[in-house]
Order: C-alpha cells, then structure tokens, then sequence
DNA sequence: GAACCAACCTTGGTACGACCAACGTATCGT
DNA sequence: ACGATACGTTGGTCGTACCAAGGTTGGTTC
C-alpha cells in the first residue's frame, strides 16, 4: 500500500464502505476490525483527499455519516489492483489451485 | 509473548542462539531479520533479565559474542511452550493434517 | 419534561515491530 | 601504515494496534 501512497486501514475502510454503503465512524470501525480513534484518524486522512466525505447523519446527529466520493471509488480500484499485484507476487510459487487451497485453510482459520 | 512478559523477539533470538550457538549481535540479527539496533534493545532487556550474556569476543574485540545462560534456556522453553498453546488456539479449526498442510503451504511461500 | 443512560466522536496517550542514518571504535587486507 | 570494512551504539521515524477519558447528542424512563 505504502507503494501508491496508501494504507492497508485505507483500503478497509473504502472496501467495507462499498460493500455496505454509507454507516457511521464506530460500524465501520467494527466491521474492519479497526478502533475509533484509529477511524477518526484514517477518516480524517481520507477526507482530506476526498475519497469520503463526512456528514452528520441528519436522523442521529450524534453520527457522521462516512460516504464514498467518486474519487474515492477510483482510489479503490487502485489499491484493489495494486494489492492483486502484491499478492500475485507473494504467491507466485503456488499454482492456483495451491492458492485456493491455502485461502481456504486460512479462511477457516479466521472464522 | 505478552501474555507471559515476553517479546516475540526475545524468542527469535533465543532460539537463533540454542540452535546456532553464541554469535555476534549482527549476525544473529541477520538469521533472525531483526535490525542492528533493534537488537541492541533486545539484548539489553535480554541480559538486564539474564537470559544472555554479551562478553566481547576475544578473538574480534569488535564483536559482543552473545551466549545464552541457563535461565535463558529455560526462558526459551517457557516461550516455546507459551506459543505452542498460542498456536493451538489459533489452529483448532483444522486438523492435524490440515495444519501440516498449511505449513507446507506457507513454506513453499517463504521460500 | 427532567434525569439518566447509551451511542458516537474526539483527543491524547502507550506499545511493538520494522527500518534508517550517522557515528566511533576495532579489525582486516593490502 | 592506511584505507576500507565490520561492529555496536544512539537517536530518530513510521504503521498497526490498543486503551481511557471526555464532550455531545439521542433515547428511555419515570
């Protein structure tokens, strides 16, 4: 990530944020596994270069509402390909059934 | 590690060191991809607790011959113990045979 | 409708693994 | 004997991962 100027926490939070839609700081946070004040810090890095945007959700104003901008669509496809690339590299001693495999070993691992 | 006031590090270099034999700071660093002045911290907090010793070698007064004293190896088999469990934990989802796929598997990787 | 509790965001801190640059001293090769 | 090199030390940076406290807003209950 750091190759293009990113963050692996950068990637989470575009990722889930299309996945899912819209949500506040703290359920994102959840669904990625990442702390809030870590969020608030990652959002704040993210708006600042316009691929979210921040708005208070007008049914709980106790929320910011986190959006994608379309720059920050474009910004996932790039980590997208560039962690693809990585990750090619990373297992290019492995056939692709290799691969499959060990994804899902390490899937059931997770869960 | 943590759980029982260790470092991940500590266990490298220790098990660097049984299996090696006493060396010098950088080179044991370089067997176990942990930079110089990171192990100059490892190693002080290592001999601070007397798990090693550092007595320039005299055959290269340059050098700090690093050797393990035998609260240190008994220190190294509480850690590997500690881990063992750890990874237990961690894998329980899979089978014997599973696991030692996936060792494979992550080998081939590294390799 | 006031008081209280919960959710949310913010702020400021810690820890650890990973790395880098610069420096002094000792040693080795020529 | 000298220059290049190896070694250890010092002092920094960065990224991921946490934690705790506090303020604001919202929901609930009496």
């Amino acid at each position: 990530m750091a190759g293009v100027e990113g963050r692996a926490y950068h990637f989470a939070i575009l990722a889930a944020l299309e996945e899912f839609g819209p949500d506040s700081q703290v359920r994102i946070g959840q669904r990625c596994g990442i702390d809030q004040s870590d969020m608030h810090n990652m959002l704040k890095e993210l708006t600042e270069q316009g691929h979210v945007a921040r708005a208070s959700d007008p049914n709980d104003r106790r929320r910011n509402l986190i959006t994608v901008t379309p720059a920050g669509r474009r910004r996932l496809e790039e980590l997208d390909t560039e962690l693809s690339r990585v990750q090619d590299d990373l297992l290019n001693a492995l056939s692709a059934a290799e691969r499959d495999h060990l994804t899902l070993l390490l899937t059931r691992v997770l869960e």
